[in-house]
DNA sequence: ATGCAAATTGACACCGGTGTCAATTTGCAT
DNA sequence: ATGCAAATTGACACCGGTGTCAATTTGCAT
């Protein structure tokens, strides 16, 4: 290896090492001379600090990572991207860890990881965000981490979506549109997400002073699969629901492959839309109508958050914003009034 | 910390630091006893090997690095798992850089990453694979690495999939199924896995006696949208084909979404299939026929000799078995007879 | 010029491991 | 018992940084 280190630095300023360190760490006293001076060698030399023997020194590695087990594979792929942009940004680098949250030695793996790593900060996605075995034994070890979509949003440690706002407006959507019977799929029953909708979807049914049918509200599971189940058992009631809302797209997907296999046509039979607004929404025929959550940002957010809190900078003015996200509705060739 | 350093388990075992690294690193040379006695002590301790302690002495961090730029997010999702779940076996920490192939300074960028993170192996993508000049740094900076599908397969850092072969075998496919006007859409011209496949294309209607016609092959370039175009190429053509054979399923997903559009039924009236079965292949309808390739089992392996190779095993034996992977014909709803 | 607090700087030990090399112990032939 | 090579072990320095604390320098009031 060709790299210089702190060392080569110090020899050719004319100081300690201890100085150019302070200069690195943007430390208090050191006067402007020796700052100027050090940094000139630092660009001329191409210094740059080594990350493991800071580690070392420290006690805090700096690396962080994301520990996902979701059932939808476009959400994870978006939220992914928003927290490599925002690694880049920082120049840290980001681990990935995949786990199975039904595995019984799952916080033990986790363990097991972060000390195979040393990762001291960790991003949690649903549904291990609310695992509290977890947290326990994250507290434990002093690892940091932030949540996305806990059940408690207040904590400050997390980045949410306000998924009841979400499946509010969906809903008000279809009732303008004149949709009379609108179903739901509930999303897993473990993740708080899937509550929220529910309730927003409730609220505007109510709102709108219609007496809900139960029965067109079914269990899914967030996956494809579970979508299509749901579907197959909607689109057998009588009478059939003129619009479906599923709790997120993944499984909207699996309503629309099931509608087009019973060969009903939508949107002039049926109206489907989902809410996340993943890249699957695009990619099937019809277009799919979705909320979009802004998922890239509360990647990026939740990295950013992270990050600072590793670095020590307490998230101060602009910067301790909202932290809930909003939704969009974004209308393609899934809906329309019923019959058209 | 609570952690458990070598020190600690010398003192317990009363023995020198150095032994102690030794039986962690299973050198010879360690008498039986002290071996088990030392054993003993690690495990009543729970002592774990500081990574970064490691690294820094052996100027090694053990660190690998997934470098992507994939226009399929399918592709990275099922390649992403296996070499995850490599990484896992092999209690190794997976970093994620997503970077931009077209980006004039992608070979600064992934300098500054590895500068970094101290990663020193990598597995490269394509089109990755195939940028000289990123090879060229990696070998100044003595970062090992692996490439999936590069165009010269022989080199023995590489793993790959027999392209020529799955397009051959789909075409025959179509052809047994009495086919007469097939087109094929190219995939992107910078990656050699387009031209594979498109050789093995024109091998197959060579082999079957046909004249090609060469209005039916399109450029596309992997993504859903240009899958898209090139369907609304191909379906105002006349005569028009009767099976449309994309060279990733990213793109046969985009010519279904045009055929639906054009109300033209599937697979009545137009066979499409695609290559590498993606998960998206079962989410839309009709389900696509796929030629598989073990992008899971091409990812496991990447892993598995990369970290061979940075642990100084020799792929001895057994290990060094074909790397190039061969493909399996998945036949589901998208594809028939013409005109059943 | 003198005194003193504050600012600046560096010597040294340390974070948790490994490499080098010399010292000690072992095993075996004589 | 003796000699000698091979096996085993540990002292010490080092990888590239940072923390502590004492020494030195600076800036200002007197």
């Amino acid at each position: 290896m060709s790299s210089v280190t702190i060392n080569d630095v110090a020899r050719h300023a004319g100081v300690s090492k201890k100085t150019v360190s302070r200069v690195i760490n943007n430390e208090i006293n050191v006067s402007a001379e020796t700052r100027t001076k050090v940094m000139a060698v630092i660009h001329q030399l191409g210094f740059k600090r080594n990350p493991l023997g800071m580690a070392l020194a420290k006690n805090r590695s700096l690396f962080i990572a994301l520990l996902a087990d979701n059932p939808s594979p476009g959400y994870l792929q978006k939220l992914q991207k928003g927290i490599l942009q925002c690694c880049s940004e920082e120049h840290m680098g980001l681990f990935l860890y995949d786990c199975s949250y039904r595995s019984p030695t799952l916080v033990h793996e986790i363990e097991e990881f972060i000390d195979n790593t040393l990762a001291d900060g960790l991003i949690l996605v649903p549904p291990l965000s609310d695992k509290q075995e977890l947290l326990d034994m994250l507290q434990r070890k002093r690892v940091r981490y932030i949540r996305i979509g806990p059940k408690d949003q207040d904590s400050g440690d997390c980045v949410s979506f306000n998924g009841v706002k979400a499946a509010y407006e969906m809903t008000q959507y279809l009732l303008r549109l004149h949709h009379k019977d609108i179903a739901f799929v509930l999303g897993h029953p473990d993740q708080e997400s899937s509550h929220r909708c529910e309730r927003g979807f409730r609220n505007a049914i109510a709102d709108a002073g219609i007496t809900l049918n139960e029965q067109l509200i079914v269990q899914g599971y967030y996956t494809h699969q579970s979508g299509v189940d749901a579907a197959a058992t909607l689109l057998s009631r009588t009478p059939r629901p003129t619009a479906i809302l599923a709790a997120n797209d993944e499984m909207a997907v699996g309503v629309l492959y099931e509608a087009h296999r019973r060969g009903i046509k939508i949107p002039a039979e049926l109206s489907v839309c989902g809410i996340d607004d993943i890249s699957l929404t695009t990619k099937v025929w019809p277009n799919l109508t979705s909320m979009r959550q802004p998922i890239n940002a509360i990647g990026y957010r939740a990295a950013f958050k992270l990050i600072k809190k590793l670095k020590g900078e307490t998230a101060a003015g602009n910067d301790s914003g909202a932290d809930i996200f909003d939704c969009e509705l974004i209308v393609r060739e899934s809906t329309s009034q019923p019959g058209r």
